[in-house]
DNA sequence: AGCCAGGTTGCGG
DNA sequence: CCGCAACATGGC
């Protein structure tokens, strides 16, 4: 395993793996390392100032992209900065980078998260890699392929506490194996027609689909609409109608909006409810 | 016991 | 097109 350091002048590895927009990431207070699983590689961080230590067999650029640390912070920031509570979330978040996660992991991953709480999410997360994956080491395993998760059994997946969820993996597993498809090519199309194409995935409506294309896809014009984002729209901007929240996003935030809602869903969260 | 969680689906009107 | 119940599960 290959150790190596990435310097970064803005970069919060804390923030950003605790942010919520990943389930595969746990962190040990005492050597304040992350151990987190990225594709079939287990990946060990730790920062301290500025630099970030690596340990893992994946490439320096492989982690940069998948941290995106080619983003310029500096000028999202000047641009997404336009009112008193983003400029709070971002003082207190500064350095929250979103990430580049896998199409495939982001997609199946958020349609475990309808209707459930983040501890929930990473358990059903680790029971179907523990179940459906293959074996790392020790007890860490990869994500499922479409395919594994295309030939698993209903009662199988209802094992791994994916609920109601269950048929809606399995669907979408079997579209994608069946019809050899490319989420990753969604990239190059434009953030609506990118959408309208997740969208008739089963268990992906808005909120699913602007996750994938946030977290996965760059398209960082997504502002994913979830209770928490539907809470903060009313009480701090009086957008009422959920319907709104999206061309108020845009407008107000601008094409980084979506930076804008991780550091808004953050904030608003760990300010008034303490319990992640 | 009842409510809530990074919602979506499929129904009846 | 609209509104609305149903959907598993676990923590508080």
């Amino acid at each position: 395993m290959a150790m190596y350091k990435i310097t970064c002048n803005l970069f919060n590895l804390y923030h950003t793996l605790n942010c919520g927009q990943v389930f595969r990431w746990e962190y040990n207070s005492q050597n304040k390392t992350w151990t987190g699983i990225v594709g079939s590689t287990i990946i060990k961080a730790r920062q301290e100032g500025n630099t970030v230590t690596i340990n893992s067999t994946i490439s320096k650029n492989a982690i940069k992209n998948y941290f995106r640390l080619d983003d310029d912070l500096n000028k999202i920031y000047k641009q997404i900065n336009k009112d008193q509570y983003i400029s709070a979330a971002i003082k207190q978040y500064r350095g929250l980078r979103l990430l580049r996660q896998d199409p495939y992991e982001c997609l199946f991953s958020y349609i475990c998260a309808t209707r459930a709480n983040i501890p929930q999410i990473k358990k059903m997360i680790q029971n179907l890699s523990k179940t459906l994956g293959e074996k790392i080491e020790n007890d860490f395993y990869t994500f499922p392929t479409p395919r594994a998760l295309s030939e698993a059994g209903l009662t199988q997946l209802k094992a791994c506490g994916v609920g109601f969820r269950a048929p809606y993996l399995l669907q979408t597993a079997k579209k994608i194996v069946n019809t050899d498809y490319n989420l990753a090519a969604l990239k190059k199309l434009d953030y609506e027609e990118a959408k309208a194409e997740l969208k008739r995935f089963k268990g992906v409506g808005e909120k699913v689909a602007d996750c994938v294309l946030l977290f996965s896809l760059n398209k960082l014009e997504a502002f994913p609409t979830d209770i928490w984002v539907k809470r903060i729209m009313k009480s701090y901007y009086n957008i009422k109608k959920d319907e709104d929240v999206r061309k108020f996003a845009l407008m107000h935030f601008g094409r980084y909006c979506g930076y804008a809602q991780e550091y808004l869903y953050h904030y608003y969260r760990t300010k008034y409810h303490s319990t992640y």
